[in-house]
RNA sequence: CGGGGUGUAGCGCAGUUGGUAGCGCACCGCGUUUGGGACGCGGGGGUCCGCGGUUCAAGUCCGCGCACCCCGACCA
Protein backbone atom coordinates (compact mmCIF):
# COMPACT_ATOMS: atom_id res chain seq x y z
CA UNK A 1 0.00 0.00 0.00
CA UNK A 2 1.21 3.11 -0.46
CA UNK A 3 2.06 5.75 1.77
CA UNK A 4 4.59 8.09 0.96
CA UNK A 5 6.02 9.32 -1.68
CA UNK A 6 7.98 7.36 -4.78
CA UNK A 7 12.15 7.96 -4.70
CA UNK A 8 12.09 10.23 -8.22
CA UNK A 9 13.05 8.95 -11.24
CA UNK A 10 16.02 12.05 -11.57
CA UNK A 11 17.26 11.02 -7.73
CA UNK A 12 17.45 7.08 -8.27
CA UNK A 13 16.14 5.52 -11.25
CA UNK A 14 16.52 1.99 -10.40
CA UNK A 15 15.36 2.32 -6.88
CA UNK A 16 12.20 4.21 -8.31
CA UNK A 17 11.91 1.35 -10.77
CA UNK A 18 11.97 -1.22 -7.75
CA UNK A 19 8.96 0.35 -5.65
CA UNK A 20 7.13 1.13 -8.55
CA UNK A 21 6.97 -2.62 -9.11
CA UNK A 22 6.43 -3.31 -5.61
CA UNK A 23 4.08 -0.82 -4.62
CA UNK A 24 2.09 -0.78 -7.83
CA UNK A 25 1.58 -4.54 -7.00
CA UNK A 26 2.89 -6.03 -10.22
CA UNK A 27 5.38 -8.42 -8.15
CA UNK A 28 7.12 -9.37 -4.87
CA UNK A 29 10.22 -11.13 -4.52
CA UNK A 30 10.08 -14.63 -3.67
CA UNK A 31 11.70 -16.62 -0.98
CA UNK A 32 14.83 -18.04 -3.63
CA UNK A 33 17.43 -15.18 -4.30
CA UNK A 34 16.47 -13.61 -8.14
CA UNK A 35 12.81 -15.37 -8.39
CA UNK A 36 9.96 -13.16 -8.25
CA UNK A 37 6.03 -13.37 -7.75
CA UNK A 38 4.26 -12.33 -10.07
CA UNK A 39 1.24 -10.85 -8.48
CA UNK A 40 -2.08 -10.63 -10.01
CA UNK A 41 -2.09 -6.96 -11.36
CA UNK A 42 0.92 -7.59 -12.97
CA UNK A 43 -0.18 -10.79 -14.44
CA UNK A 44 -3.26 -9.37 -15.60
CA UNK A 45 -0.83 -6.76 -17.39
CA UNK A 46 1.12 -10.21 -18.84
CA UNK A 47 -2.19 -11.93 -19.91
CA UNK A 48 -2.89 -8.92 -22.05
CA UNK A 49 0.43 -9.05 -23.56
CA UNK A 50 -0.21 -12.40 -24.09
CA UNK A 51 -3.52 -12.24 -26.10
CA UNK A 52 -2.01 -9.74 -28.29
CA UNK A 53 0.70 -11.43 -28.99
CA UNK A 54 -0.91 -15.06 -29.52
CA UNK A 55 -3.32 -13.17 -31.89
CA UNK A 56 -0.58 -12.14 -34.15
CA UNK A 57 1.18 -15.44 -33.78
CA UNK A 58 -2.12 -17.59 -35.22
CA UNK A 59 -2.62 -15.05 -37.66
CA UNK A 60 0.77 -15.29 -39.43
CA UNK A 61 -0.06 -19.33 -38.68
CA UNK A 62 1.34 -20.69 -35.91
CA UNK A 63 -0.19 -22.92 -33.36
CA UNK A 64 0.51 -23.66 -29.77
CA UNK A 65 2.11 -26.22 -27.77
CA UNK A 66 3.82 -27.11 -24.87
CA UNK A 67 7.29 -29.24 -24.55
CA UNK A 68 8.93 -30.07 -21.36
CA UNK A 69 10.79 -28.18 -18.56
CA UNK A 70 13.32 -30.98 -18.28
CA UNK A 71 16.03 -31.60 -21.23
CA UNK A 72 18.37 -34.19 -20.82
CA UNK A 73 21.82 -32.63 -20.36
CA UNK A 74 23.64 -34.20 -23.44
CA UNK A 75 21.26 -32.23 -25.53
CA UNK A 76 22.86 -29.12 -24.83
CA UNK A 77 26.29 -30.78 -25.84
CA UNK A 78 25.05 -30.94 -29.76
CA UNK A 79 25.38 -27.21 -30.62
CA UNK A 80 29.16 -26.74 -29.62
CA UNK A 81 28.13 -22.27 -29.59
CA UNK A 82 24.54 -23.39 -27.88
CA UNK A 83 26.36 -25.05 -24.97
CA UNK A 84 29.40 -22.23 -24.89
CA UNK A 85 27.04 -19.64 -24.31
CA UNK A 86 24.60 -21.13 -21.78
CA UNK A 87 26.29 -23.45 -19.63
CA UNK A 88 27.48 -20.79 -16.76
CA UNK A 89 23.71 -20.32 -16.47
CA UNK A 90 21.95 -23.78 -16.31
CA UNK A 91 20.20 -25.49 -13.23
CA UNK A 92 20.99 -28.72 -13.22
CA UNK A 93 18.61 -31.66 -11.68
CA UNK A 94 20.50 -34.77 -10.75
CA UNK A 95 18.09 -36.46 -8.29
CA UNK A 96 15.03 -37.60 -8.74
CA UNK A 97 13.07 -40.04 -6.75
CA UNK A 98 15.56 -39.89 -3.88
CA UNK A 99 18.24 -41.92 -6.66
CA UNK A 100 21.23 -39.90 -7.96
CA UNK A 101 20.03 -39.76 -11.73
CA UNK A 102 21.82 -41.08 -14.64
CA UNK A 103 21.83 -38.21 -16.87
CA UNK A 104 21.54 -34.84 -15.49
CA UNK A 105 18.52 -32.86 -16.42
CA UNK A 106 18.78 -29.47 -17.45
CA UNK A 107 15.83 -27.19 -16.36
CA UNK A 108 15.32 -25.61 -19.88
CA UNK A 109 17.23 -22.03 -20.02
CA UNK A 110 15.03 -22.09 -23.91
CA UNK A 111 13.96 -25.04 -25.88
CA UNK A 112 15.47 -25.26 -29.24
CA UNK A 113 17.10 -28.30 -28.24
CA UNK A 114 14.35 -30.52 -27.07
CA UNK A 115 12.21 -28.95 -29.84
CA UNK A 116 14.97 -29.42 -32.19
CA UNK A 117 14.91 -33.48 -31.06
CA UNK A 118 11.60 -33.77 -31.57
CA UNK A 119 11.45 -32.42 -34.81
CA UNK A 120 13.71 -34.56 -35.82
CA UNK A 121 11.11 -37.10 -35.38
CA UNK A 122 8.14 -35.61 -36.82
CA UNK A 123 9.62 -33.84 -40.11
CA UNK A 124 10.01 -36.46 -42.80
CA UNK A 125 9.04 -34.85 -46.00
CA UNK A 126 8.62 -31.28 -47.65
CA UNK A 127 4.74 -32.09 -46.76
CA UNK A 128 5.68 -31.69 -43.11
CA UNK A 129 7.12 -28.16 -43.56
CA UNK A 130 7.15 -25.32 -42.66
CA UNK A 131 6.67 -26.21 -38.80
CA UNK A 132 5.51 -23.05 -37.22
CA UNK A 133 5.04 -24.36 -33.37
CA UNK A 134 4.83 -21.71 -30.27
CA UNK A 135 4.70 -22.38 -26.35
CA UNK A 136 3.81 -20.30 -23.96
CA UNK A 137 6.64 -21.46 -21.00
CA UNK A 138 8.88 -20.42 -17.71
CA UNK A 139 12.56 -21.02 -18.70
CA UNK A 140 15.24 -20.26 -15.64
CA UNK A 141 18.55 -19.12 -16.22
CA UNK A 142 21.26 -18.84 -13.22
CA UNK A 143 22.12 -15.20 -13.67
CA UNK A 144 24.15 -12.91 -11.00
CA UNK A 145 22.55 -10.32 -10.72
CA UNK A 146 18.94 -10.00 -10.88
CA UNK A 147 16.30 -7.26 -11.39
CA UNK A 148 12.15 -7.76 -11.10
CA UNK A 149 11.13 -8.49 -14.32
CA UNK A 150 14.38 -7.17 -16.00
CA UNK A 151 16.26 -10.07 -15.32
CA UNK A 152 15.43 -13.13 -12.72
CA UNK A 153 16.04 -16.77 -12.68
CA UNK A 154 13.23 -18.11 -13.67
CA UNK A 155 10.99 -15.81 -16.05
CA UNK A 156 8.30 -16.49 -18.17
CA UNK A 157 8.06 -16.03 -22.07
CA UNK A 158 6.78 -17.26 -25.39
CA UNK A 159 9.42 -19.01 -27.80
CA UNK A 160 8.37 -19.67 -31.36
CA UNK A 161 10.05 -22.40 -32.86
CA UNK A 162 10.10 -23.41 -36.56
CA UNK A 163 11.58 -25.24 -39.34
CA UNK A 164 11.59 -24.79 -42.78
CA UNK A 165 12.67 -25.89 -46.68
CA UNK A 166 14.34 -23.19 -47.73
CA UNK A 167 16.87 -20.75 -46.00
CA UNK A 168 14.79 -17.84 -47.25
CA UNK A 169 11.46 -18.94 -46.16
CA UNK A 170 13.42 -19.02 -42.84
CA UNK A 171 15.09 -15.61 -43.09
CA UNK A 172 11.90 -14.17 -44.11
CA UNK A 173 10.40 -15.94 -40.57
CA UNK A 174 12.81 -14.50 -38.52
CA UNK A 175 11.50 -11.24 -40.20
CA UNK A 176 8.48 -11.60 -40.04
CA UNK A 177 8.36 -12.22 -36.43
CA UNK A 178 10.30 -9.60 -35.64
CA UNK A 179 7.88 -7.09 -37.72
CA UNK A 180 5.08 -8.92 -35.48
CA UNK A 181 7.25 -7.81 -32.28
CA UNK A 182 7.75 -4.10 -33.39
CA UNK A 183 3.97 -3.96 -34.11
CA UNK A 184 2.90 -5.19 -30.52
CA UNK A 185 5.17 -3.04 -28.86
CA UNK A 186 4.42 0.25 -31.12
CA UNK A 187 0.72 -0.29 -31.69
CA UNK A 188 -0.52 -2.14 -28.12
CA UNK A 189 2.25 -0.87 -25.74
CA UNK A 190 2.84 2.43 -27.03
CA UNK A 191 6.66 1.34 -26.97
CA UNK A 192 8.64 2.57 -29.82
CA UNK A 193 10.99 0.29 -30.39
CA UNK A 194 14.17 0.06 -33.51
CA UNK A 195 14.06 -3.07 -35.47
CA UNK A 196 17.84 -3.99 -36.30
CA UNK A 197 20.39 -6.77 -36.17
CA UNK A 198 22.89 -7.93 -33.80
CA UNK A 199 26.51 -7.76 -34.13
CA UNK A 200 28.62 -11.30 -33.65
CA UNK A 201 29.20 -10.90 -30.15
CA UNK A 202 25.35 -10.11 -29.19
CA UNK A 203 23.67 -12.73 -31.10
CA UNK A 204 22.15 -16.25 -29.47
CA UNK A 205 24.35 -18.45 -29.10
CA UNK A 206 23.42 -21.03 -31.48
CA UNK A 207 22.38 -18.70 -34.34
CA UNK A 208 23.71 -17.60 -37.68
CA UNK A 209 21.78 -14.29 -37.20
CA UNK A 210 19.96 -12.31 -34.18
CA UNK A 211 17.31 -9.65 -34.65
CA UNK A 212 15.94 -7.97 -31.98
CA UNK A 213 13.67 -4.79 -31.13
CA UNK A 214 15.20 -2.26 -28.81
CA UNK A 215 13.98 0.65 -26.63
CA UNK A 216 15.07 3.60 -24.96
CA UNK A 217 14.26 3.06 -21.36
CA UNK A 218 13.24 6.64 -19.55
CA UNK A 219 17.18 7.05 -18.05
CA UNK A 220 17.89 6.49 -21.79
CA UNK A 221 19.51 2.79 -21.30
CA UNK A 222 18.57 0.28 -23.67
CA UNK A 223 16.40 -2.53 -23.14
CA UNK A 224 16.28 -5.48 -25.86
CA UNK A 225 12.29 -5.94 -25.71
CA UNK A 226 11.99 -9.28 -28.29
CA UNK A 227 14.51 -10.86 -29.89
CA UNK A 228 14.15 -13.09 -33.75
CA UNK A 229 17.41 -15.87 -34.57
CA UNK A 230 17.54 -17.04 -37.87
CA UNK A 231 19.36 -20.20 -36.92
CA UNK A 232 19.99 -21.61 -40.38
CA UNK A 233 21.41 -25.58 -40.33
CA UNK A 234 22.83 -25.34 -37.82
CA UNK A 235 19.98 -26.95 -35.12
CA UNK A 236 19.20 -29.08 -37.74
CA UNK A 237 22.37 -30.51 -38.24
CA UNK A 238 23.08 -31.24 -34.28
CA UNK A 239 19.40 -32.68 -33.87
CA UNK A 240 19.44 -33.92 -37.19
CA UNK A 241 16.35 -32.86 -38.95
CA UNK A 242 15.60 -33.35 -42.44
CA UNK A 243 13.22 -33.75 -44.68
CA UNK A 244 12.93 -35.53 -48.25
CA UNK A 245 12.76 -32.80 -51.05
CA UNK A 246 10.30 -33.04 -54.22
CA UNK A 247 13.97 -34.68 -55.80
CA UNK A 248 13.68 -37.20 -53.32
CA UNK A 249 16.80 -35.97 -51.86
CA UNK A 250 17.29 -35.78 -48.23
CA UNK A 251 17.86 -32.34 -46.82
CA UNK A 252 18.47 -30.47 -43.56
CA UNK A 253 15.95 -28.09 -42.67
CA UNK A 254 16.26 -24.46 -41.98
CA UNK A 255 15.36 -23.03 -38.46
CA UNK A 256 14.22 -20.32 -36.49
CA UNK A 257 13.34 -19.34 -32.68
CA UNK A 258 11.86 -16.38 -31.51
CA UNK A 259 11.37 -15.06 -28.19
CA UNK A 260 9.74 -12.40 -25.92
CA UNK A 261 9.09 -12.28 -22.16
CA UNK A 262 7.87 -10.61 -19.47
CA UNK A 263 10.70 -8.73 -19.36
CA UNK A 264 8.61 -6.41 -21.88
CA UNK A 265 6.76 -5.54 -18.55
CA UNK A 266 9.58 -3.90 -17.34
CA UNK A 267 10.21 -2.01 -21.00
CA UNK A 268 6.37 -0.65 -20.36
CA UNK A 269 7.35 0.37 -16.93
CA UNK A 270 10.75 2.14 -17.95
CA UNK A 271 9.05 3.39 -21.20
CA UNK A 272 6.29 5.57 -19.53
CA UNK A 273 6.60 5.66 -15.98
CA UNK A 274 6.85 9.36 -14.44
CA UNK A 275 7.68 9.96 -10.43
CA UNK A 276 3.27 9.37 -9.86
CA UNK A 277 4.57 5.86 -10.57
CA UNK A 278 3.09 3.48 -13.34
CA UNK A 279 1.47 4.36 -16.36
CA UNK A 280 -0.08 2.07 -18.25
CA UNK A 281 -0.86 2.18 -22.26
CA UNK A 282 -5.08 1.76 -22.47
CA UNK A 283 -4.42 -1.25 -24.97
CA UNK A 284 -2.48 -3.16 -22.14
CA UNK A 285 -3.85 -2.38 -19.05
CA UNK A 286 -5.29 -4.26 -16.60
CA UNK A 287 -7.79 -1.37 -16.06
CA UNK A 288 -8.18 1.21 -18.69
CA UNK A 289 -10.52 3.18 -16.17
CA UNK A 290 -11.03 3.61 -12.76
CA UNK A 291 -14.19 4.39 -10.67
CA UNK A 292 -14.15 6.75 -7.79
CA UNK A 293 -17.09 7.77 -5.99
CA UNK A 294 -17.48 11.01 -3.93
CA UNK A 295 -19.79 11.58 -1.14
CA UNK A 296 -20.09 13.03 2.18
CA UNK A 297 -22.55 10.98 3.66
CA UNK A 298 -24.66 8.36 3.55
CA UNK A 299 -27.78 9.84 1.55
CA UNK A 300 -25.41 11.21 -0.99
CA UNK A 301 -23.43 7.98 -1.16
CA UNK A 302 -27.21 6.55 -2.35
CA UNK A 303 -27.64 9.30 -5.24
CA UNK A 304 -23.95 8.91 -6.28
CA UNK A 305 -23.44 5.07 -6.49
CA UNK A 306 -27.30 5.05 -8.38
CA UNK A 307 -26.03 7.46 -10.80
CA UNK A 308 -22.46 5.04 -10.80
CA UNK A 309 -24.91 2.27 -12.18
CA UNK A 310 -26.24 3.92 -14.55
CA UNK A 311 -22.42 5.13 -15.41
CA UNK A 312 -21.36 2.06 -15.88
CA UNK A 313 -23.96 0.97 -18.20
CA UNK A 314 -22.19 2.49 -21.08
CA UNK A 315 -18.40 1.12 -19.73
CA UNK A 316 -19.27 -2.39 -20.38
CA UNK A 317 -16.49 -2.32 -23.42
CA UNK A 318 -13.87 -1.35 -21.70
CA UNK A 319 -11.77 -2.96 -18.57
CA UNK A 320 -13.20 -0.92 -15.64
CA UNK A 321 -13.36 -1.06 -11.71
CA UNK A 322 -15.40 0.40 -9.59
CA UNK A 323 -13.43 1.42 -6.35
CA UNK A 324 -16.22 1.33 -3.42
CA UNK A 325 -14.08 0.75 -0.84
CA UNK A 326 -15.72 2.92 2.26
CA UNK A 327 -12.92 3.27 4.53
CA UNK A 328 -10.24 5.27 2.10
CA UNK A 329 -10.53 8.62 1.09
CA UNK A 330 -10.78 9.80 -2.67
CA UNK A 331 -7.69 11.60 -2.75
CA UNK A 332 -5.72 8.39 -1.42
CA UNK A 333 -7.58 6.48 -4.18
CA UNK A 334 -6.68 9.21 -7.36
CA UNK A 335 -3.02 8.38 -5.49
CA UNK A 336 -3.02 4.81 -5.62
CA UNK A 337 -4.41 4.45 -9.10
CA UNK A 338 -2.45 7.10 -9.88
CA UNK A 339 0.93 4.91 -9.02
CA UNK A 340 -0.41 1.63 -10.66
CA UNK A 341 -0.86 3.53 -13.75
CA UNK A 342 -4.83 3.04 -14.85
CA UNK A 343 -5.54 5.28 -17.70
CA UNK A 344 -8.29 7.24 -16.99
CA UNK A 345 -9.95 7.90 -13.79
CA UNK A 346 -13.62 9.22 -13.71
CA UNK A 347 -14.65 10.96 -10.49
CA UNK A 348 -18.29 10.73 -9.51
CA UNK A 349 -19.55 13.41 -6.68
CA UNK A 350 -22.64 15.26 -5.87
CA UNK A 351 -21.55 17.92 -8.59
CA UNK A 352 -21.44 15.50 -11.20
CA UNK A 353 -24.62 14.03 -10.81
CA UNK A 354 -26.68 17.21 -10.91
CA UNK A 355 -24.48 18.76 -13.82
CA UNK A 356 -25.22 14.79 -15.76
CA UNK A 357 -21.28 14.21 -15.94
CA UNK A 358 -18.61 13.32 -14.94
CA UNK A 359 -14.79 14.52 -14.23
CA UNK A 360 -12.34 12.12 -16.17
CA UNK A 361 -8.32 12.56 -15.19
CA UNK A 362 -6.03 11.49 -17.63
CA UNK A 363 -3.15 9.46 -16.27
CA UNK A 364 -0.63 10.90 -18.98
CA UNK A 365 -1.52 14.70 -17.90
CA UNK A 366 -1.09 15.06 -14.25
CA UNK A 367 -2.75 17.08 -11.55
CA UNK A 368 -5.90 19.60 -12.72
CA UNK A 369 -4.64 19.82 -16.55
CA UNK A 370 -5.57 16.18 -16.99
CA UNK A 371 -9.10 16.70 -15.52
CA UNK A 372 -11.83 17.05 -18.19
CA UNK A 373 -15.94 17.05 -17.45
CA UNK A 374 -17.95 15.32 -19.71
CA UNK A 375 -21.53 15.06 -20.11
CA UNK A 376 -22.90 11.08 -19.95
CA UNK A 377 -24.86 11.81 -23.13
CA UNK A 378 -22.28 9.44 -25.26
CA UNK A 379 -19.93 8.85 -22.53
CA UNK A 380 -18.57 5.47 -23.85
CA UNK A 381 -17.41 6.81 -27.63
CA UNK A 382 -15.95 10.29 -25.36
CA UNK A 383 -14.16 7.70 -23.43
CA UNK A 384 -12.94 5.31 -26.56
CA UNK A 385 -11.91 8.65 -27.98
CA UNK A 386 -10.21 9.91 -24.77
CA UNK A 387 -8.28 5.95 -24.33
CA UNK A 388 -7.38 6.17 -27.75
CA UNK A 389 -5.74 9.28 -27.23
CA UNK A 390 -3.65 8.54 -24.14
CA UNK A 391 -2.50 5.60 -25.94
CA UNK A 392 -1.17 7.64 -29.06
CA UNK A 393 0.24 10.18 -26.91
CA UNK A 394 2.13 8.24 -24.97
CA UNK A 395 3.49 6.79 -28.13
CA UNK A 396 4.39 9.95 -29.50
CA UNK A 397 6.08 11.34 -26.27
CA UNK A 398 8.77 8.11 -25.94
CA UNK A 399 8.99 8.44 -29.59
CA UNK A 400 9.91 12.20 -29.31
CA UNK A 401 12.28 11.58 -25.73
CA UNK A 402 13.84 8.65 -27.43
CA UNK A 403 14.77 10.63 -30.88
CA UNK A 404 16.01 13.44 -28.96
CA UNK A 405 18.30 11.41 -26.98
CA UNK A 406 19.91 9.20 -30.16
CA UNK A 407 22.43 11.47 -31.40
CA UNK A 408 25.00 10.43 -34.31
CA UNK A 409 28.74 10.01 -33.27
CA UNK A 410 31.33 11.48 -35.95
CA UNK A 411 34.09 10.86 -33.57
CA UNK A 412 35.12 8.47 -31.10
CA UNK A 413 34.99 11.89 -28.15
CA UNK A 414 31.68 12.24 -29.12
CA UNK A 415 30.76 8.65 -28.73
CA UNK A 416 31.94 8.97 -25.43
CA UNK A 417 30.19 11.75 -24.26
CA UNK A 418 26.84 10.29 -26.17
CA UNK A 419 26.67 7.37 -24.55
CA UNK A 420 26.90 9.06 -20.98
CA UNK A 421 23.54 10.03 -21.02
CA UNK A 422 21.68 8.59 -24.21
CA UNK A 423 22.60 6.16 -27.57
CA UNK A 424 24.80 7.36 -29.73
CA UNK A 425 24.68 6.12 -33.56
CA UNK A 426 27.91 5.32 -35.51
CA UNK A 427 29.79 3.35 -38.20
CA UNK A 428 31.40 0.78 -37.22
CA UNK A 429 34.22 -1.90 -39.43
CA UNK A 430 32.36 -4.66 -38.12
CA UNK A 431 35.44 -6.00 -35.56
CA UNK A 432 34.63 -7.46 -32.44
CA UNK A 433 37.57 -5.83 -30.91
CA UNK A 434 36.78 -2.55 -31.43
CA UNK A 435 33.36 -3.55 -30.07
CA UNK A 436 35.12 -5.07 -27.05
CA UNK A 437 37.52 -1.78 -26.52
CA UNK A 438 34.58 0.05 -26.54
CA UNK A 439 32.10 -1.64 -24.57
CA UNK A 440 35.43 -1.50 -21.83
CA UNK A 441 36.05 1.90 -22.08
CA UNK A 442 32.38 3.06 -22.17
CA UNK A 443 30.42 0.58 -20.71
CA UNK A 444 28.37 1.12 -24.05
CA UNK A 445 27.70 -2.28 -26.17
CA UNK A 446 26.15 -2.35 -29.65
CA UNK A 447 22.68 -2.76 -29.69
CA UNK A 448 21.64 -3.51 -33.31
CA UNK A 449 22.52 -2.21 -36.93
CA UNK A 450 19.16 -0.83 -37.76
CA UNK A 451 16.89 -2.52 -40.63
CA UNK A 452 16.11 1.22 -41.78
CA UNK A 453 16.67 1.10 -45.62
CA UNK A 454 17.68 4.68 -45.77
CA UNK A 455 20.61 4.16 -43.64
CA UNK A 456 23.31 2.74 -46.27
CA UNK A 457 26.57 4.01 -47.38
CA UNK A 458 30.04 4.32 -46.41
CA UNK A 459 31.88 5.79 -43.33
CA UNK A 460 34.90 5.31 -41.20
CA UNK A 461 34.74 3.34 -38.42
CA UNK A 462 34.12 5.34 -34.99
CA UNK A 463 36.99 3.87 -33.16
CA UNK A 464 39.72 2.38 -35.82
CA UNK A 465 38.86 5.01 -38.41
CA UNK A 466 38.97 1.71 -41.07
CA UNK A 467 36.46 1.69 -43.67
CA UNK A 468 32.64 0.87 -42.76
CA UNK A 469 29.63 -0.02 -44.25
CA UNK A 470 27.24 -0.66 -40.76
CA UNK A 471 25.51 2.29 -38.89
CA UNK A 472 25.40 0.92 -35.63
CA UNK A 473 23.55 2.07 -31.79
CA UNK A 474 25.92 1.99 -29.09
CA UNK A 475 24.39 2.47 -25.94
CA UNK A 476 24.70 1.38 -22.09
CA UNK A 477 21.65 -1.55 -21.72
CA UNK A 478 19.77 -3.17 -19.00
C1' C B 1 32.81 -13.74 -8.12
C1' G B 2 34.91 -8.63 -6.31
C1' G B 3 33.35 -3.81 -3.69
C1' G B 4 29.60 -1.52 -0.53
C1' G B 5 25.27 -1.86 2.57
C1' U B 6 21.40 -4.06 5.51
C1' G B 7 19.13 -7.99 8.64
C1' U B 8 14.60 -5.93 15.36
C1' A B 9 6.14 -6.58 14.31
C1' G B 10 3.46 -6.86 7.42
C1' C B 11 6.57 -2.25 5.81
C1' G B 12 10.04 1.77 7.33
C1' C B 13 13.08 2.38 11.41
C1' A B 14 14.93 3.54 16.87
C1' G B 15 17.06 0.80 20.72
C1' U B 16 22.59 4.94 24.90
C1' U B 17 27.87 2.35 29.44
C1' G B 18 24.97 -5.11 28.27
C1' G B 19 19.74 -4.92 32.81
C1' U B 20 11.91 -7.24 31.48
C1' A B 21 11.90 -4.68 23.10
C1' G B 22 9.82 0.45 21.26
C1' C B 23 8.06 4.34 17.45
C1' G B 24 5.61 5.65 12.70
C1' C B 25 2.72 3.52 8.89
C1' A B 26 -0.22 -0.72 7.80
C1' C B 27 -3.90 -4.16 10.25
C1' C B 28 -8.66 -5.00 13.69
C1' G B 29 -13.03 -2.43 16.51
C1' C B 30 -16.11 2.02 17.37
C1' G B 31 -17.29 6.99 16.08
C1' U B 32 -16.67 11.37 13.20
C1' U B 33 -14.95 12.15 8.07
C1' U B 34 -14.79 11.82 2.35
C1' G B 35 -13.84 16.71 -4.92
C1' G B 36 -5.82 15.29 -4.26
C1' G B 37 -2.47 10.70 0.43
C1' A B 38 -8.62 12.32 7.01
C1' C B 39 -8.99 12.31 12.50
C1' G B 40 -9.97 10.59 17.61
C1' C B 41 -10.24 6.65 21.12
C1' G B 42 -9.36 1.51 21.92
C1' G B 43 -6.84 -3.10 20.31
C1' G B 44 -3.92 -7.37 18.15
C1' G B 45 0.74 -8.62 16.50
C1' G B 46 8.12 -10.32 18.01
C1' U B 47 12.53 -17.23 16.94
C1' C B 48 15.57 -9.16 17.54
C1' C B 49 18.55 -13.67 10.35
C1' G B 50 21.02 -18.50 12.25
C1' C B 51 24.68 -21.15 15.16
C1' G B 52 28.43 -20.92 18.74
C1' G B 53 31.04 -18.07 22.56
C1' U B 54 31.84 -14.19 26.70
C1' U B 55 28.60 -12.82 31.00
C1' C B 56 24.70 -13.39 36.86
C1' A B 57 22.37 -11.18 32.40
C1' A B 58 23.16 -10.37 25.02
C1' G B 59 18.90 -7.06 20.19
C1' U B 60 23.49 -4.81 22.17
C1' C B 61 30.15 -7.62 22.94
C1' C B 62 33.24 -11.62 20.07
C1' G B 63 33.59 -15.57 16.20
C1' C B 64 31.56 -18.31 12.16
C1' G B 65 27.71 -18.86 8.81
C1' C B 66 23.26 -17.37 5.88
C1' A B 67 20.06 -14.16 3.28
C1' C B 68 18.73 -9.89 0.71
C1' C B 69 19.66 -5.04 -1.62
C1' C B 70 23.00 -1.60 -4.31
C1' C B 71 27.51 -0.88 -7.56
C1' G B 72 30.84 -3.70 -11.00
C1' A B 73 32.44 -8.44 -14.29
C1' C B 74 28.34 -11.79 -17.29
C1' C B 75 23.24 -11.93 -19.50
C1' A B 76 16.42 -11.88 -22.32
Amino acid sequence: MAEDKLTSRSENYSDWYNQVVLRADLADYAPVRGCMVVKPYGWALWENIQRELDLRFKETGHVNAAFPLLIPKSFFEKEKEHVEGFAPELAVVTIGGGEELEEPLIIRPTSETIIGYMYSKWIKSYRDLPVLINQWANVVRWEMRTRLFLRTLEFYWQEGHTAHATAEEAQEETLRMLDVYADFAINEAAVPVIKGRKSETEKFAGAINTYSIEAMMGDTKALQAGTSHYLGQNFAKAFDIKYLDRNNTLQYCWTTSWGLSTRFIGAIIMTHGDDQGLILPPRLAPYQIVIVPIYKNDQERSVVMEYIEKVQSQLKGFRYRLDDRSELTPGFKFNEWELKGVPLRLEIGPKDVEKHAIMAARRDIPGKAGKISLSIENLDLKIENLLNEIQQSLLEKATEFRDQNIHFADSYDELKQIVENGWAEAWWCGSAECEAKIKEETKATTRCMPMDEKIRGKGKCVYCGAEAEKRIYFSKAY
